[in-house]
DNA sequence: CTTACTGCAAAGTATTTGCAAAACG
DNA sequence: CGTTTTGCAAATACTTTGCAGTAAG
C-alpha cells in the first residue's frame, strides 16, 4: 500500500539537504527553496524530511538544544555541536563504526542504530571570547 | 550572583530522580512527588531539573522522540532507547569512555561532553510481537 | 529585610495533523 | 478516475517565562 508518486518538491527538499554541508533544519531548507517555490509549506518540507529518513535517505539528527537538524551522509560517522553557536561539525571516527556490533554481543536486544554526539565550544567561538575578553 | 537556597521541592525532586532506575521525565517526576507536595507545579519541576543539571548533580537525556530524560548517574556511559516502548537501559561500554579525549586530539574546538545513544528494539517488545503475531 | 523560590497561567518553540484542492500515474 | 501530495490553518507536545506572593537566610 501507499505508492511513492512523484513531487517536484519533495525532489527539491532532498536535493537541497544533499547539497548542504550545514547540517540545514527544516526551516533553513524551507527558507532555501522558498525562492523555487514560493507557496511551500513548512508542513510539505516537515512530512517530505520525514519521509525521507525512513527511506533511508538522509538522517535526522537531534541536537538536543533547538531544532531537528537533518544530514545527508547516512553512513555512521560522530557529530561535533557547538553549544555557542550550534554549528555541527562531522567528525569521521572510523575506530567507532564498530560499536553496535560490539556493544550488541552479548544484547539481550536489537540494535538498530547509534548516534554519537560531542559537545563543546568550536574554534570559531572559542576566537571570538578571547577577541571579545581583551576589548 | 544568585546563591542558592534551601527548597524543599527542590529536595524531594533530586531524590526522586537519584532514586530512579527509570531514567524519567519531568512529567514522571512531577507525578511522583504529586503525593507530597499537591500543589507544585510543573514550571517548578523543570526549573530546578534544569537547575541540577547545570550544578552537575542529575544529568539530561535528549532521546530524539518524546520529552527529555533525567539521569542519576552522571558518570560518562552509553543509553539503549527501545523505539517502540521508548524504555532507556544503561549501557556500560568502558571501553568508549576515553572516547572524548581520543577526538579531540588533533581537534581544534573545545570538547566539553559526548553522549552515544543507541536505538532498536528491547527483549520485552521483541517477545511481545512474537506472541502477537502467533495468535 | 533582601533575595531566591513557588504556583499559576500565558507564551514560546518545534512539529504534526485534518481537510479540501491540486498533481500524479 | 483513484491515490498521493500539497498548502493552509489549527492542534499538539514539550518547555520556558513573567509575575505577584511565599519562604529562606
Amino acid at each position: 500500500m501507499a505508492t511513492l508518486k512523484y513531487s517536484r518538491q519533495r525532489e527539491s527538499i532532498r536535493e537541497f539537504v544533499m547539497n548542504s554541508r550545514e547540517h540545514p533544519t527544516a526551516d533553513t531548507v524551507y527558507a532555501g527553496i522558498k525562492a523555487e517555490f514560493p507557496n511551500i509549506s513548512l508542513g510539505t518540507v516537515y512530512r517530505n524530511l520525514s519521509l525521507l529518513v525512513d527511506l533511508g535517505e538522509i538522517a535526522k539528527i537531534t541536537t538536543g538544544d533547538g531544532p531537528d537538524r537533518f544530514d545527508c551522509n547516512t553512513k555512521p560517522h560522530s557529530h561535533f555541536i557547538c553549544t555557542q553557536c550550534h554549528n555541527i561539525t562531522d567528525i569521521e571516527a572510523s575506530e567507532f563504526d564498530c560499536m553496535k556490533e560490539k556493544v550488541a554481543e552479548g544484547f539481550d536486544g536489537k540494535i538498530t542504530g547509534h548516534m554519537t554526539t560531542f559537545y563543546g565550544i568550536c574554534k570559531e567561538c572559542l576566537e571570538a571570547k578571547k577577541i571579545k575578553k581583551t576589548s
